[in-house]
DNA sequence: ACATAATCGAGACGGTACGTCAGGTCTTTTT
DNA sequence: AAAAAGACCTGACGTACCGTCTCGATTATGT
């Protein structure tokens, strides 16, 4: 039925791959992804255009996998196996604003910047880029706050009548809202702020 | 200062100009952005393509100019002169739902959404231009909210140790979120939510 | 030395440089050289442009290689390999009278008027290009002048004392100058009266 | 029922003509004819593009002009109002080199190479323009040769039974074959040649 | 160990769009 | 009324990449 033969990933390139994410990585953050080229990744790694349009669909498929490719990689030089988990002390405004600032620092890090936005901008407009954008880079880390939210529920730091996946939005939406516009500067005070308001709220009278 | 002379725009073809806004929204309204080319746009415009030059540094600036003079047009033609203001009945959560509802709608708009997303695409990898959809389109809005805002923080509905600008944020932030990423359906049941959530607070106990 | 990498010529396509020989000797009949383009030749080759530009540097250069080929074929299509010679009856003048009425009719030949006179011109502005509009299609002809020339001053029908090159353009230059500037109409009785005067002299008196 | 209303040339500006005959040929000088354009004749010429499309029919005919113009004023300067003549010694051979020779130093002159060049160019493809670089260029000229040749025929020095324009040719021929072809060098040894060799004959048997 | 088949590097190919240049027409303002 | 200025539509320029395609020249098993 289908017109392409499936390449056989098994005889896939190792060298090629790697090559191919450097080059992509290297030119994104020289040049900027829209004067970032397949035909210029393909020469920077020293490869044939074919092999980039046998194992990837578009530039922002390599792209994507490339950065998670760094990601994975700089995960396992960190730490050897780890989980990655947002700590719990107890005092959850505390462990929020410890992560929150992560974040802060995370995005305002010149290196990653470039590829980040390029990524987040094309999963705007591409939906089923986005959807992997959100699967591969952002769930993972908003599965930790789920746990560590519902444990304080547990602990009864937080209202038992909010959904855990909300609360999270109401923590993160405001910095990337702010990182994705350029609003105001990104800041660890703003990170604590929110903390502050979103959990003791912003209303002033008794509220039930 | 500038390398090119401008052109003397006192002699701009109004014609020509709204005819490159009306193909701009049309082409990407049809094709979607990345489709869309300012060839084709002066073709359907029955235009020139150094017309566009002339006046435009790219296709993300003629779509912008485009999309902001669609907007000045509707407001033209709905209120004759109106000025646009979120209501004040005296309570604040209403009055949000009301407006936040309004947005939610404005963003699952089929007919503005194409160009929307490719315009936020746009700014968030152009600073520049970035910047101009900030101005141009989202400032005015959240100006509105301000006013509400400060209001209500003079009515007591509001903490007084609070930014208006910050409080904002933390309202429209969410919504934005969800509707750049797709993670959840974005609903009015949601922008409630929200409302109440901000409002209220997240924390259980009682806080300072 | 080249700034430009040269393509390999091995993988080169023949049925596009059929087509591209074949397109641009058309549309020069059809519409003239000036209205001839590169992208018109491309379009009606069925061709990118960039397989023309990446084998000539000027539409001038392709449509003279086209008219090259178009003799190359041509000759080799008449005579199996044959080569031309101008006959040696012995008695010069009527031989000269030949080729030169033959010399006559193919620069009157409607089908190969306008992409001569197109190279002429073009050669006329362009060193380079007239350097090898000279060698690839005049020279072959001239040779066969001077060889013809140099067995008459062998056998006695030519002066001793003129080189033989010089007397091929006394012979030939009335022709193409009658040609090219459209003066008088070129017919064979004009041939046939440069071969007279050419030969006999203009001079009336007897001269050392 | 011609669209065009005439300009009325009583009322044209003479500073823009001669501003327009001087960029024209300044143009053609500095950077040949193919790369000089309407567009920047008017600006060089401080004058408007229309006034140029008003007066002439196309970019060859603005250099022609400027060409015929630069000569007549050139020959008004240096004979002031007299008229040229070849010289009638007696003996033909040495006037007919004399002018010969002036012609070949006319030709090889740098200055007038390039606007000469691209008019005969033009003229080769162009039949209207050829026409009239012929009359209003060539023809002149022509009949400076003309007269001296009929002199030369009562006077017999010349064959009675030859067209004085055939005569004319036959001498001329040469000079412009060498020069639009740069086949050979253009000398003075070669104008001297080409007369005796022309008057005397290229036959070495006694003709009738 | 070797045949054999897929992958690889290279890059020519038919295309599309780019951003620029100039052509020739038209309009506005100045002389 | 002609001229300077220059915006306009048109169309070609020469370039950059697209995604497909064909080439040898390596691999990398599976007999």
């Amino acid at each position: 039925m289908s017109p392409h033969k499936a390449p056989d990933s098994s005889r896939r390139s190792d060298r090629s791959r790697r090559a191919i994410y450097d080059a992509a990585l290297a030119l994104v953050g020289e040049a900027g992804y829209a004067r970032t080229t397949i035909e210029g990744i393909a020469a920077r790694a020293g490869v044939g255009k074919q092999t980039i349009y046998r194992w990837w669909p578009s530039k922002a498929a390599v792209l994507m996998e490339a950065f998670i490719d760094l990601g994975t990689r700089a995960a396992e030089e960190a730490g050897g196996g780890g989980d990655y988990a947002i700590p719990d002390t107890g005092d959850l405004a505390a462990d929020l604003k410890l992560v929150l600032r992560a974040t802060v620092d995370e995005l305002n890090d010149p290196v990653t910047e470039a590829p980040t936005r390029a990524l987040a901008a094309e999963g705007i407009i591409d939906p089923a880029l986005g959807a992997q954008f959100v699967e591969k880079l952002l769930d993972p880390q908003m599965q930790l706050y789920v746990t560590r939210l519902r444990s304080a529920q547990e602990a009864g730091e937080l209202r038992d009548d909010i959904d855990p996946r909300i609360a999270l939005e109401l923590l993160i939406a405001p910095l990337t809202h702010r990182w994705l516009l350029r609003t105001l500067p990104l800041t660890h005070a703003y990170a604590d702020a929110v903390v502050d308001h979103t959990l003791r709220g912003l209303g002033s009278g008794p509220m039930k």
